[in-house]
DNA sequence: TGCGTTTACTAAACCGCTTTATAAGACGGA
DNA sequence: TCCGTCTTATAAAGCGGTTTAGTAAACGCA
């Protein structure tokens, strides 16, 4: 703060000529005769003038600044995905503001509200549970908001999501290849499409053989202790577990260290996301990697490129490919050695 | 978007009084008969009023906004104070606005004009590298700023930190309880206020022994491979390795794996940070654990309650207790199976 | 010389809120 | 009845830009 701030009125007074003559050349829209030009230029470098922002924003009603809804800018997936889109933005001059949601509708709806007021230029909204129909409507009540992540029932606006679908496809391949015949989901809430699109790939991968179990909770590390806990219980059969997301790997794998449970001996793993530093883990953890950064990337460019004329543009669906990332937590089942 | 945004002027016109008595009253600085009070109340909730933000800002001269400048936000040590930082922030009715600066002095100060232009509420700087001059000078003109997790030479600018000397004691306590007498060190820049004080609590705890010797470059995986490699290279005698950052070990452990060097029989290990998931490494890794999320909470709460007019606060530096998470990545030095 | 057309620029309204200075009317007391 | 004092407001000037509508002067040309 407390620096020479200079108004535009201090440049025309020593420019000697108007405010309006100053503005209009400023941003492009008046061509001038050297002389003008050339008091003008030395006024504004002489002055280190920079236009106030707040003025700017409220004459424009806009506000260079790009929103982003999130549930935990502490989890790894998603401080990959602010990291990328913060860049991305700040390429393009756009600030980022950032609002952790912890999944919770009333935080969704708090952030989204105070977006809307300050006029931000564009949102980003990215949520893992199905949120109440309101976050939706708000959601649409943006003139140019990203679904990114997670579809959103009911949101009128173009996703960036993986091809989940495909990610449980390779899920399931290399668990069938490894001869699983039983195979146990620990992953984000049934009612997410993510969910859904993995389950069906998955038995896609696994010959048209559903998984015996599914356990879903958030994605977190809390929950995958809990559900890691209730599979150990209810285990009949399942020699491989297919686990949506690192976070809930990191608990899995903290409750079969404690109780004892091998992998890939007693229990082949597949995570997905593969944003945690999986390969130093024991034993390295195969995953499905999402292309976090593209992800974040597109998702701002789409928001800054994007043909928001078109209706059609609304109904975009981006799918970014996965790809599998084979390490050693996957072998042979073992029924022998298993536990129940 | 496009809602139906009223202003005060529909506010006042509808409760049939002048927009100066809607502002006052609503602003608190007004009292008012039942009368009045009930139309204004009325007013407001039928036309779902909110003040523009934009006005307001330009009015007051501020932006109800916190900027965060940090190195990079995909870095979980950061992410973790990232949110730590919007959690505080948001229960207090601010924004975050988020600037990755990648350590680069450019970066730093195109994101400090930046926010010094958007008359922000407050800065909270964070650097990994010894910044030029002009840094400082920027972070002094802003009239609230916080220096966090590195002290930043020449800021005036309360700092919260976390007690390096006490972390690197811890470290070199441990491992010279378990025999080792040369250690090297892989860390951070040497001109950095953390390194010199870890490497002077590292001799501390090991009794006076200085490390043999420092591989020092910026907290990144990178860099850890890099440092791991020169220091197999030239390793003589060492058989302990503290290593500045999760960052830096996740790098180092994927060299030692390479090079079929074992943790901890060949060399043991203590990282620094312990915020990635080190409890799940091929061996788990001992590491000092930072305070991140206290830390990032400080650094809001000094900034928005801390005494701003009294110089002494400026003087501040808040010392945050480190503690040792011990796992197994030390054992006694064993010399024998140690490459060179 | 007179008229239309550029060229070069400006006055003033506006964005929506805050705040200072001020005023009108009611009330109470002398 | 007149004056001072509350009470209850308000007019108007910012904050620092953008933008529309318009004008004065110079220019070209018949």
């Amino acid at each position: 703060m407390a620096q020479n701030r200079h108004s535009l009125k201090d440049v025309a007074k020593r420019a000697d000529v108007s405010v309006a003559t100053v503005s209009r050349y400023l941003n492009g829209f008046l061509e001038l005769p050297d002389g003008t030009r050339g008091r003008i230029d030395r006024a504004v470098a002489d002055l280190e003038y920079r236009p106030n922002p707040h003025a700017r924003r409220l004459s424009l009603g806009r506000s260079d600044t790009i929103a982003l809804v999130i549930p935990d800018i502490a989890n790894p997936f998603f401080s990959r995905l602010a990291a990328a889109m913060e860049a991305c933005a700040a390429e393009r001059g756009k600030m980022v503001t950032l609002h952790a949601t912890m999944n919770r509708s009333d935080r969704e709806i708090a952030a989204l509200e105070n977006a809307s007021h300050n006029l931000v230029d564009g949102l980003v909204f990215i949520t893992n549970h199905m949120p109440p129909a309101e976050v939706a409507e708000r959601i649409n009540s943006f003139s140019r908001a990203i679904v990114l992540d997670e579809d959103v029932k009911g949101a009128r606006a173009p996703r960036v999501l993986c091809d989940n679908e495909q990610g449980g496809f390779l899920a399931g391949q290399v668990l069938y290849e490894a001869g699983h015949r039983k195979v146990a989901y620990i992953g984000g809430r049934e009612d997410l499409f993510s969910t859904s699109a993995r389950l069906e790939g998955l038995r896609r991968g696994m010959q048209g053989i559903a998984p015996l179990r599914s356990y879903v909770d958030d994605h977190a590390a809390a929950s995958g202790r809990e559900l890691a806990q209730r599979f150990l219980k209810e285990c009949d059969g399942e020699t491989a577990l297919f686990v949506g997301s690192d976070e809930l790997t990191v608990g899995v794998l903290e409750v079969f260290r404690a109780q004892g449970v091998r992998v890939p001996e007693d229990i082949s793993l597949v995570s997905f996301d593969n944003v945690r530093s999986l390969h130093l883990f024991a034993p390295a953890i195969t995953a499905v990697e999402q292309p976090v950064d593209t992800m974040g990337r597109r998702a701002i460019e789409m928001l800054l490129d994007g043909d928001w004329d078109d209706p059609k543009f609304l109904e975009t669906t981006e799918l970014l490919p996965v790809r599998l990332i084979e390490r050693q937590s996957v072998s042979a089942p073992n029924p022998i050695t298993r536990k129940t």
